[in-house]
DNA sequence: GTTGCGTCCTGGACGC
DNA sequence: TGCGTCCAGGACGCAA
């Protein structure tokens, strides 16, 4: 499921192939969702970037290309064959003659176009929280942000509203590392410290490691991710916790399965 | 405004 | 072997 690492790693790749190009046709699978895509015929890439777990491609005619790759996303160049993808979605045409592809199994994706800077009609997006990686996100506001709601920590981080980019399996990770527990409704100072650090410290390790693939995710280049042979709690329920031994545990939190470990995560 | 829940969606795992 | 059921989960809509 593509998190911040999975989507920077694959605008990272994005980019030399997109900017620049001028957009010269585009298919697209037939709901609403995907319809989107063909709304950029004859506009020109300038930029793609990326908020949070959003790829955002600015366009030379003040519009913006939004994907959200949801849970099985995968973007690439086609391959040219003639064995179609029965998962296809979308896909753009490039003036020089690339053609772009995004594939989503499960349809769970989303692709719209904006005018820029306008997210009205993507209620996430528009109150998305500040980048993890950037001097934006400071312990203070997170601090604030965290205990402004009543929902639990992991719930909070989830929304996407005190920190941008952070999904299942990052949330299980820098929960673990701060030693947080994810039903925690409230958080002390100390506590948002650590859960800061660690934030930062999971999301940039898998960057490096171009991100986690567990099944569905690939690069822009097709390859697999490597950060999926780091996790040291997400998918280990029943496994020794690293830091105590103590078995690790899953129970489902806002129907999302979640892995913790009993001794070092106590509830506050 | 906040919170919680249902829905979307498909492939793999599992049990019978 | 074939069938049915369950599970995974990000975003969004809706009701309370």
């Amino acid at each position: 499921m593509p998190e911040l690492p999975e989507v920077e790693t694959i605008r990272r790749q994005l980019e030399p192939a997109l900017i620049g190009r001028l957009v010269v046709d585009a298919w697209t699978f037939g709901t609403p969702k995907f319809a989107a895509a063909c709304d950029i015929i004859g506009a020109h890439i300038d930029a793609v970037g990326r908020r949070g777990k959003y790829l955002i491609c600015d366009l030379d005619d003040d519009r913006q290309l939004v994907i959200h790759l949801g849970m099985t996303g995968v973007l690439r160049i086609s391959s040219g064959t003639a064995e179609r993808d029965p998962h296809l979605r979308a896909s753009w045409t490039l003036d020089d003659s690339t053609v772009v592809e995004f594939s989503d199994t499960r349809r769970f994706g989303r692709i719209a176009v904006v005018p820029t800077g306008n997210y009205r009609t993507l209620a996430t997006l528009n109150a998305i929280g500040p980048e993890p990686l950037s001097d934006d996100f400071n312990v203070v506001d997170f601090h604030r942000s965290l205990n402004s709601s009543n929902r639990s920590i992991k719930t909070q981080l989830l929304s996407q509203r005190p920190v941008a980019g952070i999904g299942n399996i990052y949330a299980d990770e820098a929960l673990w590392r701060a030693r947080v527990h994810p039903s925690s409704r409230r958080i002390g100072r100390p506590a948002t410290h650590r859960l800061h650090a660690a934030i930062r410290d999971v999301l940039a390790e898998s960057i490096g490691r171009r991100g986690t693939t567990l099944r569905d995710y690939r690069t822009f280049s097709g390859d697999r991710g490597a950060n999926q042979n780091s996790l040291q709690v997400y998918g280990r329920s029943g496994e020794p916790c690293d830091k105590c031994g103590t078995e690790l545990r899953a129970f489902t939190l806002d129907a999302r399965t979640t892995t913790y470990c009993p001794r070092c995560q106590k509830r506050s």
